[in-house]
RNA sequence: GCCAAGGUGGCAGAGUCCGGCCGAACGCAGCGGCCUGCAGAGCCGCCCAUCGCCGGUUCAAAUCCGGCCCUUGGCUCCA
């Protein structure tokens, strides 16, 4: 079965063919100058979920994900609380704490977390190329890219050189000789009109840091925005990509300048295939660091935990938009509850049993294949995670269909479920089954509740239904849910 | 204004590329039943869909074609 996905380039879906025996994935990664909300995760977890499942497919992934550590809303926060004295500082601070809520959502590693200010060299050399052949100039120490030099400009978001030109106020035109024009190299520091412009806290704008400078062959300066993913792009992958994924508000202009400027100095194809995300909305309106709606990841991780905010992400497919809503976490937390259930019942049924069947059940079997197959005819259907979702959670209900009033199980069938939802729920969307490994106190903590709930089973025996009860209710007051069933109580935290 | 994406049940959201298995998936909410001391979970069943509007092509359209209305995003920092 092969992989099919929508290309922005052409706006079809074609098959996806990579150029060599590894993917090339880069992502356009964050400017850290804040914390990382909800809209930025959703990508992460997309991306993530693509990279398991090519890696699932046979595929080897190198997997390259920019920081943008050079920027002048970085610069605006400098002195800003404990942030840092430096940009770079700034900068450090929020590399961390993104690093931080990576790891809190469960995301695989990027192989390379390359950051701006460590490849000006580069990007100097880029630019330096860009003017040998035409396709950039320069003008008071700035460094411009003529978009009327790339015919194929605008080719990404279809939008036409002479439409950008009508439109254009002539009068902003300054150093460009095009409007559309875009810089490669912007001459001098952070002027204290920008920092002004991005700060938010109100602070005189007398004291402005000037942010960091470089040297170039157009004197001091610093790289413009787009500029810094070709270099990286190319320097930590090749001048052709496979996969080139960002959010849809990239797409112009910095995923067409991207190309522009990459395609210009290598006379090669950029990136065969542009994958890009829908936004996240809440109430109508796209989250976003600038509109001040957003939800940080660290506090979504803190209130919903990464099980639950996977979920959300993958009950909608990468392209589509999403909104965000208390309502839409709680049913997230539902399907996700409904797996880990019939995950764990599984689990708890086939503990210590004889790993020899008595009983064979072509029905859940036959669920098990099913769902392999549907999963896999979904994810690649261009990476159709909520129909794949949908394959898991026909298993949990197989699952939870075979246990049901049945004496003694199919083992074997049951360990197939656990290996399908291991590999397919675990492996490729990144869902932790079975909770964290406990920790000693975790464990105790559990000793404990066992211990309690021997005590309930007790009263229940007994027909003291109340002190039964009153006991349940304590339990759940500190967070521990009782759950009765055939095979006894069982309790989740 | 220009470019792009989208309008599917109470909510949310697949399906639209490759027309028929869609009398429309998965889930949430609601209703009935089973199970249970109760609760929860689970199971079985049910309810709610003129698939934005109008027209066309076809034996057959949510899916293709044309027109119209509306929403969102991009065109400025943005995942």
């Amino acid at each position: 079965m092969t992989l099919s996905v929508t290309n922005t380039l052409t706006g079809e879906r074609e098959e996806f063919e990579p150029g060599g025996d590894e993917v090339l994935l880069y992502v356009c990664g964050l400017t850290v100058s804040d914390d990382a909300h909800l809209g930025h995760a959703r990508v992460w977890v997309h991306t993530d979920v693509m990279h398991r499942w090519l890696e699932h497919e046979g595929y080897d992934v190198r997997h390259v994900e920019n920081f943008t550590d050079v920027n002048e809303k970085i610069v605006a926060r400098i002195g800003e609380d404990d942030l840092g004295e430096t940009e770079a500082e700034v900068a450090a601070h929020f590399i961390a704490s993104v690093l931080d809520d990576m790891r809190g959502l469960n995301l695989e590693r990027a192989e390379v977390y390359p950051r701006v200010s460590e490849h000006i060299p580069e990007i100097v050399a880029l630019i330096e190329t860009l003017i040998e052949r035409g396709y950039a100039y320069e003008s008071n120490g700035s460094v411009y890219f003529d978009v009327t030099k790339f015919p194929d400009y605008g080719k990404l978001s279809n939008q036409s050189v002479e439409e950008m030109e009508s439109q254009g106020d002539a009068s902003e035109r300054g150093e460009k000789r095009h409007p559309a024009d875009f810089a490669l190299w912007k001459a001098g520091g952070v002027s204290a009109e920008d920092v002004a412009e991005h700060r938010k806290d109100g602070r005189e704008t007398s004291d402005a840091p000037a942010g960091q400078t470089w040297d170039s062959p157009w004197g001091e300066g610093r790289p413009g925005w787009h500029i810094e993913c070709s270099a990286m792009s190319m320097t930590h992958l090749d001048e052709t990509i496979d996969v080139h994924v960002g959010g849809h508000d990239l797409v112009f202009p910095h995923h067409e300048n991207e190309i522009a400027q990459s395609e210009a100095a290598t006379d090669r194809r950029f990136a065969r295939y542009w994958l890009h995300t829908g936004l996240l909305e809440t109430a109508g309106e796209k989250m976003s660091s600038s509109l001040g709606n957003f939800f940080t990841v660290s506090n979504a991780l803190e209130e919903f935990g990464p099980n639950v905010i996977r979920t959300f992400y993958l009950s909608t497919a990468y392209g589509s938009k999403q909104t965000f809503s208390e309502a839409a976490m709680e049913e997230a937390r539902e399907r996700w509850e409904r797996l880990e259930r019939a995950y764990d019942a599984a689990v708890e049924a086939c503990d210590g049993v004889d790993a020899r069947t008595k009983v064979e059940d072509p029905d859940l079997r036959a669920a098990v294949d099913e769902a392999r197959g549907e999963f896999s005819r979904a994810m690649n259907d261009d990476f159709n995670a909520r129909e794949a979702m949908a394959a898991l959670l026909e298993l949990a209900s197989a699952v939870n269909r075979h246990r049901e009033g049945r004496a003694e199980y199919d083992y074997r069938g049951l360990r197939r479920a656990i290996e399908a939802f291991d590999e397919l729920g675990g492996g490729v969307f990144g869902l932790t089954f079975g909770g964290e490994a406990a920790d000693g106190d975790v464990r105790l903590a559990g000793e404990l509740v066992e211990l309690v709930l021997d005590l309930r089973e007790r009263e229940r025996e007994a027909g003291n239904y109340d002190r039964a009860d009153e006991l349940r209710d304590a339990l759940a007051e500190l967070g521990v849910e009782v759950e009765d069933s055939a095979d006894g109580p069982t309790y989740r935290f």
